[in-house]
DNA sequence: ATGATGACTAACG
DNA sequence: GCGTTAGCCATCA
């Protein structure tokens, strides 16, 4: 029963509203691997098809773009979050905590 | 096999 | 908030 972890992260990333962000830790502890926030990067970059996901949508716990240089170009992260309305300042979202969606309290585990 | 690396984070001072 | 340190663990060289 026990799915692939990387599966359980996109699956998680596909959940994210639009115009809401999250973090590493919060998808990680979602997930029941707390101490594992790099696996949920490293699952991202691994992506095969990094633009079906809402990826942009996933920050560090500070509201910092640090998985741009993932995107080609590294600018579309940013973009793709302007378009959605966020305003960002020196690679992070403004208002990060006004705009954060936690896994934990949004989505049933039984689910993921 | 082995050691380094990295879309991370919590703890401590 | 900041700098440092220490866990983390799949992937990469």
């Amino acid at each position: 029963m026990t799915k692939d972890f990387y599966q359980r992260v996109y699956r998680v990333v596909q959940a994210i509203p639009r115009s809401r962000v999250t973090s590493y830790g919060a998808i990680a502890r979602f997930l029941g691997a707390g101490r594992s926030a790099r696996l949920v990067g490293t699952a991202l970059k691994q992506s095969p098809d990094l633009l079906s996901l809402p990826a942009h949508r996933v920050l560090n716990r500070s509201g910092q773009l640090t998985g741009r240089h993932a995107f080609h170009p590294p600018e579309l992260m940013e973009e793709l979050l302007r378009d959605e309305g966020f305003t960002i300042r020196d690679s992070q979202v403004e208002e990060f905590q006004t705009y954060f969606w936690d896994p934990s309290q949004n989505l049933i585990p039984e689910n993921y």
